[in-house]
DNA sequence: ACGAGATCGTTAGCCCACGAACGATTTCGA
DNA sequence: TCGAAATCGTTCGTGGGCTAACGATCTCGT
């Protein structure tokens, strides 16, 4: 009966804090002219160099469809370029242009502010806790169905299991390695 | 440095896990003809009958503006009306129509698995857990900036902040309150 | 050497999310 | 009482998410 509940709301309370989570950084990002989803591919490129769309849309966990209209508005926006790439004709290499170095560190910022203000009053273990949590949950609907399933075994603060389905191992959020807080 | 680690993962982290949760609810519920949002707007119509569209939005945690075009297609569809209120002719109230109630209790089975699977290997505590750091981060984003802010207790399992900002006290999520798996 | 099949990015069509601005009402204070 | 201000739903423009399907290209087995 309790147990219920908090299966039930899970779902509400995932999906409502991410919806607040991204409206936060698309009001911090504004004034640089950029979003959420953009600031992440600028992340990822920042952190990695020039990536193949295919590859930048597993990191960003979407759909390579959905990638191509961000692409399209940051091409349009002079934020970075596709390029050919010489080994595989198909292939398009993303790259950033020299616009996005002299601002990066500003929109890192921007960024890092909302992330302290969403962990406010938090331990490092309860961070830890929720980080895997969420990880676990996710784990449990990415994964194909496990038709007759491969049992998993209870969590303790860590996901038992490590994140199966993707060919990278994330480095979980692009390029804010260090923390000079404006 | 592993504190900052843990913090930058979480944003990207729930986000994930919202796409996800996403993704799965609306695959389970594709064969009804319905998405989880409109999933969603049914079942706070069934569990509280007919609402005005602002009230709705609230539960819902979404912006007017967006509930329009959600309340459009499922009005196209048949599912709901807008009925004017005698009170306040500014105010539409959402009513169902007998569309509804016959396909209702299959619809829910349909979430109810999604719940299941998301939950697998979680007991309790790891879900109320869970449930609480999620609600402290929304809470942490959501109320206005605190400028010279109010001192946040630490959590420790529960939300110290109980969720000012809503005028309602929100239930959570819509009408499961039985557990009748197909 | 060459054709079947996989892979890469794209298009098309649908649904959801926001802020700003706007008519239609209701409320409330001078 | 009557006009300023708040409230309700809507429209408009922009950005993000998905599947299905398609040309271009690469791979690989025969």
């Amino acid at each position: 009966m309790l147990r219920y509940d908090f299966e039930q709301s899970l779902l509400y309370s995932v999906c409502s804090t991410s919806l607040a989570m991204e409206r936060a950084l698309n009001e911090e990002l504004a004034p640089h002219g950029i979003t959420y989803r953009q600031w992440q591919v600028l992340g990822w490129l920042v952190l990695e160099g020039p990536l193949p769309q295919g590859e930048l849309a597993d990191r960003m966990r979407i759909e390579p469809p959905t990638l191509v209209g961000i692409v399209d508005r940051m091409e349009r926006d002079g934020w970075l370029e596709r390029s050919p790439c010489p080994e595989d004709r198909r292939r398009k290499l993303l790259r950033l242009t020299d616009r996005v170095e002299p601002v990066w560190e500003r929109i890192a910022s921007a960024a890092r502010r909302v992330r302290s203000r969403a962990a406010e009053g938090f331990s490092d273990e309860d961070l830890h806790r929720l980080f895997a949590g969420l990880e676990r949950v996710r784990g449990n609907l990415t994964r194909p169905q496990p038709s007759t399933a491969a049992e998993n075994r209870p969590v303790e603060g860590l996901p038992p299991v490590p994140d199966a389905p993707s060919p990278v191992t994330p480095p979980h959020t692009p390029a804010l390695a260090e923390d000079p807080r404006p």
